[in-house]
DNA sequence: TGTACATCAGTGAACGCGCGTTCACTGATGTAC
DNA sequence: TGTACATCAGTGAACGCGCGTTCACTGATGTAC
């Protein structure tokens, strides 16, 4: 593109992309509440209107971030468990996957509060927008998904109640969900990086306690 | 208060309590961010300015509310335990409660979803205010330590390791507030009712199992 | 190779909204004498 | 018991903010001939 040496032409080029970094930016610097199209725009050097050509509206910007959002997180998650060294015991190796992968979930938290918001907020329905007959489905959420097959894995190598596993797995998520709120957002936003870390580890202990349960 | 019958007289004479019910009622309604002086404000029938005479602004207003919610938060809990048949073998009496607990404290954020998030919203301190030297220490949140106590009264049966304990608690409040906010306010918050229910006596299976090990 | 023209991707101004907060003020209350 | 006056608890208007969104518009691009 001319554009991005040049600098300043009429037509900028890539503004759609150029937006969602500003966006993203803004949702790393405050969480998702601070993207806002105007100051996307402004940071772009473009008038709030050109947001326009390129998005519905606000909401499409911040689904945008959203599903960048999503995936950094499992991505985050993915180079833990690849960090994690692996082991002849399969069952050890399935559980040093689980507690790795839950390790860069809150991990990522941790790093990227604004981020990890705006990768669980819901942008909210326009005021008395009538609600659709079928809600869409929700699209798949990757770091859940690498979380139940790491722990279908480990239940795989013991006695696991099969039929238990989504629900384990929902359980499993939520005490990584809710450990990383508490951390950054929470009542425990204030704790030490070793009080964190020993509260995470017991989390840890507790996730794969509940595998072996569930 | 003569006010109360007779209506309009120029002082309410109850106005700091009845602003701090209708800013509950926002909350109940919409979450923290819809609790908003002015709405408060008019909903009491009283001008915006009157609010000030009462509190230092919105601030202080939502941590009111936040209070409030709290308390709820921990009454509910205290309400399912007492529902909860005793039992002779102390261990299972002390499972019990902790599972209802848990339960009460999830059923809460179902039924109030924003009051439950109200609870634990953080004021955001105005722009650019300058952080306090020492920050003031949080108010302990009851409902924690409810949860608290009860994991310790069912390790006590137990063999669990002492010293692990606090950092256990939060392992289990962190599943509970993580479930919770899935299920309000997350990517569960579409599962059927039926469905949640596994999910809820999966988490807390992983807590009970959780408690044992930690 | 040159040119007319449709289309695309921007601009700038404006609307309306609701918010938090402050100002100078006034009506009501209750207390000292 | 009556009254002057301080104090308390409201009012109403206004300020400034930033937002999402829409309007009529124009500059740039590229394509058909």
């Amino acid at each position: 593109m001319a554009a991005t040496s040049a600098g300043k032409t009429y037509h900028h080029g890539d503004l759609r992309n150029a937006l969602i970094c500003a966006a993203v930016d803004l949702a790393t610097e405050g969480g998702p509440e601070r993207v806002v199209l105007r100051e996307a725009a402004r940071r772009v050097g473009v008038s709030p209107t050109a947001a326009y050509r390129h998005f519905d509206g606000r909401g499409e910007l911040l689904r945008t971030v959203r599903t960048h959002a999503r995936r950094e997180l499992a991505a985050a998650m993915e180079r833990a468990a690849a960090r994690e060294p692996g082991a002849d015991d399969p069952g050890l190796a399935a559980e040093r996957r689980v507690t790795a992968l839950c390790r860069g979930y809150v991990g990522f938290a941790v790093e990227q509060p604004g981020l990890y918001r705006a990768a669980f907020c819901v942008p909210g329905p326009a005021v008395d927008e009538p609600l659709p007959v079928r809600p869409p489905a929700e699209p798949e959420i990757l770091a859940f998904t690498l979380l139940r097959e790491a722990l279908e894995a480990l239940a795989g190598q013991g006695a696991a109640r099969p039929g238990g596993r989504p629900a384990t797995a929902a359980a499993a998520w939520s005490a990584v969900h809710g450990l990383s709120l508490l951390l950054v957002d929470g009542p425990l936003r204030r704790l030490s990086a070793q009080r964190r870390g020993v509260v995470v580890e017991a989390t840890l202990a507790m996730v794969v306690s509940g595998a072996a349960v569930g």
